[in-house]
DNA sequence: TGCGGCACTGACAAAGTTGTCAGTGCCCTG
DNA sequence: CAGGGCACTGACAACTTTGTCAGTGCCGCA
């Protein structure tokens, strides 16, 4: 059921890639990380995702303890995504891979 | 021909994920940042590789400017690859990614 | 002469990941 | 009442990444 391959590996690098792994992951922690939403609102801020994709990797990511999901009403539902505390403490490593990131990519492309 | 899908993207997050994107990347460089190593001598040490994937990873490692590739004689060939200073500002960036990543192997498994 | 090692390549098949599309039950708007 | 949105699911196809296997030219060993 996972969506990336390297679920089991004993490698912490690997370990830690596994939660960032997926096309649209670390998108999707970016617009997180700035306030909590909902899903369809999420899905219109990333416009070339696919609904499904959005949901996997949505469940995927609570089911590893990075978001929340709440749901406040029941009809029609309400569905609101936030980072968690545990995932807090990944966004300073995001912070550090795109700070080498945009070296890179300046590096590439000047 | 790039083995990672994100090579293109604009979002620096991704740019650096695909440098390290491949299944065996962050292992070789994990190797590699102890000491150089031949071609043979380092798929000897990941057991699991195939030469055809280990091969393709270091091309495209050293493509992207993260290892150097040196040839000392030319029959039979001797190939050494270590990691570039570019590569080595890569090294704290996986460090940080390894420190959480143990951690959340912990908060599995413990 | 036969065998293995060296670093590497190509054709092809098997996995794995993502996309497409139809459908769920309920509500609200026109 | 038709149509759309809500969050989500399942079957299936398309695409991407890995793996399998055979083969390259030269050397050293027996």
């Amino acid at each position: 059921m996972p969506v990336s391959k390297k679920e089991s590996s004993a490698c912490p690098i690997d370990a830690m890639l596994s939660v960032i792994d997926g096309r649209w992951k670390g998108t999707i922690l970016w617009r997180l990380s700035e306030r909590p939403m909902r899903t369809g609102e999420l899905r219109r801020s990333i416009p070339e995702i696919t609904e499904r994709m959005l949901i996997r990797h949505l469940h995927e990511l609570v089911h590893d303890g990075i978001l929340v999901r709440r749901q406040t009403r029941t009809m029609p539902p309400c569905v609101r995504y936030s980072i968690s505390p545990y995932g807090l403490t990944l966004v300073p490593v995001l912070e550090v891979i795109c700070g080498w990131g945009r070296k890179h990519l300046q590096k590439k492309h000047g």
